[in-house]
DNA sequence: CAAAGACAGTGACATTTGTCCCAGTGTTTC
DNA sequence: GAAACACTGGGACAAATGTCACTGTCTTTG
């Protein structure tokens, strides 16, 4: 059973919503924990319930008719992955692929039930869902639109600086770092051997580890 | 007063509702219509409806720091911006540019404080806008992750088979479909012009003639 | 009609990115 | 330890795109 910790990290809405809807959910909330890179959702999965990542990432991407992966987009802490809401409420099929970060996840869900009883008994509930689609939806957007104008080595930078731990080492090969960006192995290795050159990073087998931080926001823009 | 025909062409949900909620739309539903290249939302508005567009199409976009514009998606007939449902549902202000397409636009408009209502008092009205929402959402996704890999050739033939009217005729200059596409005109026209010597359209001043609209879709693929 | 302004044609060029290919190095497995 | 495997380095090259510069053409305006 999650903690209270838990269930507030991972929903940090709840303080707006009725007392009855926030007992409901902690009655009826239940905390899972996945491996690194197990896969969450499939295409076509009906998904039954609402998760909120409470510790760790969920990497939602979709497979081109090629097989090329691209990654549509990542969520951490607090958040929900929208389209998996969209399902949720719609009754449609889930759309991509979703899978647990390479450090694993944990996450909160609340079954679907549940939380339809609440949209329709607590208004906040559903401005809270708007909400989070709502900002979700926009940085969505933007990021996937930027990322057609920057340059990789911008793209690059920020990956990095998100996926870094607390020291700035990212224990991901250069393969993994080109999935995430949708290019290819060979063009990674090139910008990470730049950026080794100007002593941003360093780079050894399956890890990067980053040295100067502030170069590298500099270059992410 | 908008007539019957605008109304169900505008909200094609409408006969999954309520005749209750039915009547309450057709109450307080209001036709607006917009000349060419009006801008309807700055950033930072606050949204007081649900926008349903009868006729013609709005360009949603952003302009990034260095001034450039960047197309987010268009809405055609029977569809609703996704930010401004979301805008308006979670009081947020709304984050991006709207403006009436290049015919101009006619839209119906439905107040915030009865589109609440109607929300409260019918779950169908809720579970159409989860759909409108949903189904946008994933095509908007797709269709930009696809853009980062789609050649410009095909992103421009999409977009003219998207903007051509029934005669198959697109009055814009390269330089405003360089904007849709976030390019610069040199390069819609070097497309152009590749796309005319093989017959497939014609270019004049300020209007594009398409030919061969098989073609044309086989390049879109 | 003349001038101004908007629009398109076109070549040259630099840059970015993708791709092929192979050598080298670290890691695991048996 | 040897083989198999995973990962990285790095060159060479093609293709796509962005940018600059300049010319020519069409339209509108006065």
């Amino acid at each position: 059973m999650p903690g209270h910790s838990d269930i507030l990290t991972s929903m940090p809405f709840l303080d707006r919503l009725k007392t009855d809807s926030v007992s409901a959910i902690s009655r009826s909330v239940r905390l899972h924990t996945f491996a690194p890179r197990t896969i969450l959702l499939h295409p076509g999965d009906k998904v039954s319930g609402a998760y909120f990542v409470s510790d760790g990432a969920i990497r939602i991407y979709y497979v081109d008719a090629d097989g090329r992966e691209g990654t549509l987009y990542r969520i951490g802490q607090g958040e929900s992955c929208v389209l998996a809401l969209n399902s949720l409420f719609s009754a449609m099929p889930y759309p991509a692929w979703a899978e647990a970060g390479d450090d694993g996840v944990n996450c909160v869900v609340l079954d679907g039930g549940t939380a339809r009883q609440i949209l329709a008994a607590d208004e906040s509930f559903m401005n809270a869902l708007f909400e989070q689609v709502s900002t979700r939806l926009y940085n969505l957007l933007q990021d996937l639109e930027r990322a057609i104008r920057l340059p990789l080595e911008k793209r690059l930078a920020r990956l990095l600086l998100d996926l870094a731990n607390g020291e700035g080492v990212i224990t991901l090969s250069h393969e993994r770092l080109a999935d995430h960006l949708g290019t290819s192995r060979e063009v990674v290795s090139r910008i990470v051997r730049s950026l080794a050159a100007a002593d941003i990073l360093k780079s050894s087998y399956g890890t990067t580890t980053l040295c100067d931080i502030k170069a590298l926001q500099a270059i992410s823009g």
